[in-house]
DNA sequence: ACCATATGAGACAGCAATGTCTCACGAGAA
DNA sequence: TTCTCGTGAGACATTGCTGTCTCATATGGT
């Protein structure tokens, strides 16, 4: 019997090694990844035609960690708050890879996003939409707004952490808090 | 007589023009940056060495107008919560060129950044520490990270007016009362 | 042992952008 | 007019990355 593809695994792993890369280095050449991930040039290029296939590949990678994440967190499950705060915990992973693509999305201007976008942006947007209407969160942010924001932060903080001006265990807490309290000091109750 | 350079006005436009065409599209070509300024590529080569000089210049120009915006926003004047919203509008001009040097900045990962960046942080940084230390502000999120977040913000705004999903007169609103009060709804006092 | 398949190494051409050059043109000063 | 200087247009070589190719090797199943 033969086995015609186990590339699966080896898929995978490069995959996240040139995420890891390029979220450090976004210029990072084909070649530059085929070396992170331990393989030749030309094995990266017979797994990936070219390197817009690769940065279509880690689109997907990111799409599908946003959509498992968002499963995980249960945005219609409880306080609006909470569901927040499990969100943020659950995308905590796939941070450097989504600030990557956030950044890289900027070049599809022309052409149309990937719907994958579409779709969790509208569950990140329903979530924030579901806060508002339970009278949790303020109606004067909209709820584009705030996804957008998300996104934002998420990157800010995948950066800071991966420039050690932020600890990695402070990343949850961080973005949550700024997100959901602001930095204004509350009254005491 | 001679008058042998009235280049300055001429660089101050290209400059502008090249911030305009590089926040939207930053992989833009030489020749691109060129056209939109409305002069060829030999007459930009003349101005800015090359395609490194103009980003430099690029930079140079985004610190200028920080440091004007900062000087402009009296940052230690009054309430803090005020001087953050006088810096947002004043800086929000710029924002465009700024979401452009911020991801830019992440290609400067091996070389020591321009020491411009150093002082804006520093500046920016203290003014939340003074409205930590007014009672303004909660304590629990660091002036290092507010600062990193007020920029990730006035990068996600700038792209979302970019893109027209913002309308450019929300743009400080939904900054300052993001970055300042959150998500959450105030209790009514 | 034998065969199949994936891999690594490297050669190769193509391409896009860069940086440098020359030259002709035109506006402005003397 | 005449001279000068900035400019635009384009040619040119160079560079770096890409994408494709071949071939030798190793791994793994039969």
């Amino acid at each position: 019997m033969v086995y015609p593809c186990l590339m699966a695994v080896d898929r995978d792993h490069v995959l996240r090694t040139a995420a890891a890369l390029l979220t450090r280095k976004s210029t990072a050449t084909m070649d530059e990844v085929a070396k992170a991930a331990g393989i030749s040039r030309a094995t990266l290029h017979r797994q990936f035609a070219g390197r817009d296939a690769l940065v279509r590949a880690l689109e997907a990678l990111g799409i599908a960690e946003c959509e498992a994440a968002l499963d995980l967190a249960r945005p219609d499950e409880g306080p609006a708050t909470d569901a927040v705060r499990r969100l943020v915990r659950a995308i905590e992973p796939s941070a450097g890879l989504l600030a990557f693509l956030y950044t890289e999305n900027q070049l599809f201007e022309g052409e149309e996003q990937n719907a994958g976008w579409t779709r969790i942006d509208d569950r990140i947007a329903a979530l924030f939409r579901r806060g508002q209407a339970a009278g949790e969160f303020r109606i004067d942010l909209t709820p584009a707004w705030l996804t957008e924001a998300l996104y934002g932060l998420l990157a800010s903080g995948a950066w800071a952490v991966a420039e050690g001006r932020m600890a990695p265990k402070d990343f949850t807490h961080m973005i949550v808090e700024l997100l959901l309290g602001g930095a204004l000091r509350r009254e005491e109750p």
